[in-house]
DNA sequence: TTGATTTTCTGAACGCTGTCCAGTACATTA
DNA sequence: TAATGTACTGGACAGCGTTCAGAAAATCAA
């Protein structure tokens, strides 16, 4: 009798037509623009139903990045597997954040500038690393990388845990900037991203 | 007759007094916590009346940030004045901009992490240089000071233009990362800013 | 001092938001 | 067929930014 099985699946079914409608709205302006209401409009349910679904709209939104960023996950660890020299595969990593952040700005943004400020007023330990596991694993990954050309004596030496925030930050320094300050003039974003990448390569290399 | 001056003091005494009340609740609780009513209530105004003062909530808040921001160009410029080598005073202004954006990170968020996304919608070409020149000037400052360097042959040779966006993007990707993942496991502040300060420092440095 | 004019301010409304809950409708089971 | 349990909904609540006709107040002219 697969009436259990069915009927979680029609759960799950619905629980994904939900995160497909909010991520269509989402990707085209952001989270102002994800609305409950106007999601369940697309899917044909009244708005209370989506709360059967999803604890809030924090929530909703927040499994809609983590989806994303499991994406840029597989990316970093395809070029981990790649056989290079720890500082080309590092190189390629940050090029590759970068580039995985101006893709997909709005989730870039909710997963990495905006998060504290809106739950601090909520209870006061919920689990941050649940919440958006999937983009601190992708730090972790940078991480990792930092590692290996430690240990294989490619670059100088630095303390780990350190230097990967500060590599992290200048990373992400440049994405969030590009993403939230379209209209300054930037130089061109190649130049831009090569020049960074570089900065940090020059930073942690020997002598 | 000074009826008119006295007139138009007053009217300036209030928009001052609006932004004040604004300022206390948006300091304690960012953008969110900024809401026309509160504001109205905690002057014995009328919400509509803060309307005749500024456009929208956007111009009020961003009229708090740019004076937040003019405070911080003073210290940059305070800091370029000193009798220092040019590097010591490139690494002060450097920990100086992190410091100051740690010190005040809902004036640093609404300035540089959220802008254009909300921006978007709107007409198409409002003077953004405008809106947060004192933020911009910031950024100049930065640029003049890694100008001076070069000048100075304290550094390798760059491209002044490109170089000072990559800049930027390092100390704020510090600063908006500490700002927004407040509940990251970081490692000591002190550290971290010193440690990016080494960084781009390094990055710049001669051979 | 009175009346007209200009400036300042307000109350009520519009349309939107996230969220909750009593109650309906339906599918499954006995 | 009747009882049970799950899925769903309509309506409400409290809040938001913003607008605008009209009230109130201040100024000016006579």
């Amino acid at each position: 009798m697969g009436t259990q099985e069915r009927r979680s699946r029609e759960k799950q079914e619905l629980r994904q037509r939900i995160q497909e409608a909010a991520t269509e709205l989402f990707v085209m302006d952001g989270y102002q623009n994800v609305s409950i209401r106007k999601i369940a409009d697309r899917i044909e349910y009244a708005p209370s139903t989506i709360y059967l679904y999803f604890k809030d709209k924090e929530e909703l939104v927040q499994s809609i990045c983590n989806d994303m960023f499991a994406e840029l996950s597989e990316i970093l660890i395809a070029i981990r597997q790649l056989d290079l020299a720890p500082n080309q595969k590092m190189a390629k990593c940050l090029r590759a954040y970068i580039e995985f952040g101006l893709a997909h700005p709005n989730h870039y943004v909710v997963t990495f500038c905006t998060p504290e400020l809106q739950y601090q007023h909520q209870q006061p330990n919920v689990d941050h690393d649940q919440i958006m596991s999937a983009g601190l694993q992708c730090f972790d990954l940078l991480r990792q990388g930092l590692q290996e050309a430690l240990n294989a004596d490619a670059i100088r030496p630095i303390n780990v845990d350190l230097t990967s925030q500060t590599v992290w930050a200048q990373i992400h320094g440049l994405t969030s900037l590009l993403v939230s300050m379209q209209k300054f003039p930037w130089q061109d974003r190649e130049l831009l991203i090569t020049d960074m990448v570089d900065s940090i390569l020059r930073s942690l290399a020997k002598n």
